[in-house]
DNA sequence: AAAATTAGACCGACTGGTTGGTCTGTTCAA
DNA sequence: TTGAACAGACCAACCAGTCGGTCTAATTTT
C-alpha cells in the first residue's frame, strides 16, 4: 500500500505539526516535540520531510494550491461580477472549517519561509489577489460596482476581512462558518454595489431594498 | 542629561529591532545580531532590557498603548456612533504612518509573547476591542446603524479591514494613509448604516444618497 | 581645588543548554 | 535478498543570557 493512507507518517507529521505551530509558532515547536507527539523519530521525520523548512513550505502549498483551484472554479461558474464575488468569498470562508490550522501558519509564520519556497508561496499568492481584484475591476466597468470605488483598496478591504477570521473564528462559535460567509458578503456588496438603478440586479433588490 | 535623547542606546535598539523583527521575524532575529546593528555590545543590550522576551513586550506595549489612548479620545470627543466609529478608525489608520514596523510586529509576533507578559498585551488589546463593540452595538441601538447588523461579525470584518493594512501598505503607495482612512469609512459606513430615514444624518445623505 | 569614591553605562569572552540535521544501523514486507 | 521505512545516538553550530571588568562623569571627602 502506497501513499495516500490517512496513517501516512507524512500525514500524521503535517496534522500534528499543524496544530504545534498554531499553538506555539513555527520557531517555538522543535522537530523532537514533533516526533515525540507523533510517536516517531527523528529518523522517520528526516526520511519524509528534507528539512523543518520544508514540512513549512508543504502546509503553506496545500493550503493555497486548494484555495486557488476552489477561487477558480467560483470564478468560472458565474459571470456577473457580483455572483463572481459573492461565490468566491463564500468558498473561502467555508476553507476555514477545513484549513482552520493551515491558515494560521499561513499568515503567521510565511515570513519564515526562505529562498525558493517564499518565492513558490508568494506566486500562488498574488495569483489568488489577483483574482479578487479582478472581479472588482470588471464589477466596476460593467457598471455593478461603484464607478468611485478605488478597486486596489476595497480588494485589500475585502481581503483583510475575510483573511483575519482566522484570528477569531472558532468551529465553537455563535455563528456557523456559512452564517459568517453570508454576513460578509452582505456587508462587503452593500459597500461596493454602485447606486445607480440602471445596473441594479436580484441583489441591489435584497440588499439595499 | 538623563533619557529621552534620541541617540540613547535603548531607543536605539528599539529602533533596530523593530526593523528587524519586521523582515526576519523575531526568532529570525539574533541578540548578536541586533546589538552589531545598533554598534553596541551583549553588555549594552542587557544593561536595558532583562531579556530579548522584554524587548518584544516593550515594543508592542507602546504600540497597544498608542492606539487604545488614540481611540479612547475619539471616542470621547463625538457621541454619535457614526461619528465616534469615524473618528476611532481615522485615528487608527492615521497609526500606520507612525507605527507600521511596531504594528507587523505586533501582528506578526504576539505569540511569542509568554506569561506575565502576554497577560498585560491581551487586556489591552481586548479592550480596543471592546470599544469598536461598544460603538457598533450603540448604532444599532439608537438606530443608526441597521438592526439586523451583527455586531460581533461587523465588529471582528472592520477590525479585520483595517489591521490587514500592516499586510500591503507602503508609504510610497499611490494613496496616503488619509485617503485610504477615508476610503474604509465609506465602506463601512456603507456596509452598516441604516437605510431607515428616521434617522438618516448627514452621513447617510453623503454616503448613500 | 584636588583627590578619592561611587555609580551607572557599556564591553565582550564565555557558558550551558538547545536545535536542526546526520549517520549507522534494524526491521520487515515483497 | 533487496530496499523502503523507521529508530535513536550523536554532533556541530548556535543562541540567550552571564559575569568580571573598564571607562567616564558626577558626587563626596579632605
Amino acid at each position: 500500500m502506497r501513499g495516500g493512507a490517512i496513517t501516512d507518517l507524512r500525514n500524521k507529521i503535517i496534522h500534528a505539526s499543524l496544530h504545534l505551530f498554531e499553538e506555539h509558532g513555527y520557531h517555538g515547536v522543535t522537530v523532537k516535540q514533533i516526533v515525540e507527539t507523533v510517536g516517531t523519530s527523528k529518523g522517520g521525520f528526516y526520511h519524509h520531510f528534507t528539512s523543518k523548512d520544508e514540512l513549512l513550505f508543504v502546509i503553506h502549498d496545500t493550503f493555497i494550491t486548494y484555495v486557488l483551484e476552489k477561487a477558480t472554479t467560483a470564478n468560472a461558474t458565474y459571470t456577473s461580477p457580483t455572483k463572481r464575488l459573492q461565490a468566491i468569498i463564500k468558498s473561502f470562508v467555508k476553507v476555514f472549517d477545513l484549513y482552520k490550522p493551515h491558515i494560521s501558519v499561513f499568515y503567521q509564520e510565511s515570513n519564515y519561509l526562505k529562498g525558493k519556497y517564499e518565492s513558490l508561496i508568494k506566486c500562488k499568492r498574488d495569483q489568488f489577489k489577483k483574482i479578487i481584484f479582478d472581479v472588482v475591476n470588471e464589477g466596476k466597468k460593467c457598471g455593478e460596482f461603484r464607478e468611485s470605488l478605488s478597486a486596489e483598496i476595497a480588494s485589500m478591504a475585502i481581503l483583510g476581512m475575510v483573511n483575519w477570521t482566522y484570528k477569531w473564528y472558532k468551529q465553537s462559535g455563535e455563528k456557523s462558518i456559512d452564517e459568517i460567509g453570508d454576513i460578509f458578503v452582505d456587508l462587503i456588496l452593500r459597500a461596493i454595489l454602485s447606486n445607480d438603478p440602471t445596473f441594479s440586479n436580484e441583489y441591489h433588490e435584497f440588499i439595499l431594498g
